[in-house]
DNA sequence: TTCCAGGCGTATC
DNA sequence: GATACGCATGGA
């Protein structure tokens, strides 16, 4: 990774990137794909318009210190993913996975947006989860803190027409609002303490809480198994995944459904 | 019309 | 602890 400012933009330059495998995968919920190899998007309430290909990316009308602050973080790009890669290399099926699709990263998001972006994922697709928080951050012309949410009633966010998952949002709110769920005392706690933690939330169960550790917390053995992993899982690990990757057998998840799902969706 | 979507809570055994 | 079922909404 090396970067260079060139007036408002930031170029930057990174083989382990492709904005499609990366912004448009159902990691992070608040990304609109612009054209070809360009996204608009925001990490909570700083926004941002990326485009780019190939290892060259132009980050348009940041700052270096909005840069280095926001974005150097958010797109991980501290990790080595080439590293990464040929560790999971090791696995048949992760390293057809890792060829399948070079350019994943895991997103590093606030926590508190995970939550609620992925209490919205519950028995839900991507592009209605997408449409539930736009609206969401429509309606309060920036993305609501806890405390704001926990505001509302069921009734009132009808308009976010979220369904069943209205409530659970609001308990996610009033929870960490109230200070019964204190995030940021999560995010140091060890992954199974941290897990059982998240999932005191009513909506917020293992699946759940497994991509907010992950998403948002950087807990990179949480394991996020939906019906695509499971699938994964029978069909490639019917003998339980291997132990050795476990520190980082979250980002290794990131490849395999990113591949299945490609692959068989 | 019916089925399904990056699940979860509840009831029941 | 395992398994079955309902759940809001909207696109295919």
């Amino acid at each position: 990774m090396r970067y260079e400012i060139s007036g408002k933009d930031i170029i930057l330059y990174e083989d382990d990137l492709v904005l499609d495998e990366v912004l448009d995968t159902g990691q992070a919920f608040r990304w609109d794909k612009t054209g070809e190899n360009s996204y608009f998007g925001h990490s909570l309430d700083t926004p941002l318009k990326i485009s780019g290909s190939g290892g060259k990316f132009i980050l348009e009308n940041t700052s270096e210190e909005t840069f280095l602050n926001v974005w150097y973080n958010y797109f991980d790009l501290g990790t080595d993913y080439s590293a990464l890669r040929r560790e999971y290399s090791k696995d048949v099926t992760l390293r057809e996975a890792c060829r399948f699709s070079r350019g994943i990263r895991l997103l590093r998001q606030d926590p508190w947006e995970a939550l609620l972006s992925f209490v919205f994922s519950s028995n839900n697709n991507i592009t209605r989860i997408k449409g539930i928080v736009a609206r969401l951050a429509e309606h309060y012309g920036h993305f609501p803190t806890p405390q704001e949410l926990s505001q509302e009633t069921v009734e009132s966010l009808g308009l976010l027409r979220s369904g069943f998952r209205a409530k659970y949002a609001l308990d996610a709110a009033q929870k960490v609002a109230s200070g019964e769920v204190n995030l940021e005392n999560v995010a140091k706690m060890p992954y199974i303490e941290a897990k059982n933690e998240l999932m005191r939330i009513c909506g917020v169960g293992p699946k759940v809480a497994d991509c907010v550790l992950l998403g948002g917390m950087y807990k990179t053995e949480a394991f996020p198994v939906d019906v695509w992993m499971r699938r994964v899982l029978d069909e490639y690990y019917p003998d339980g995944f291997p132990e050795e990757f476990y520190p980082t057998r979250g980002i290794a998840q990131l490849y395999l459904f990113n591949y299945i799902r490609k692959f068989r969706g």
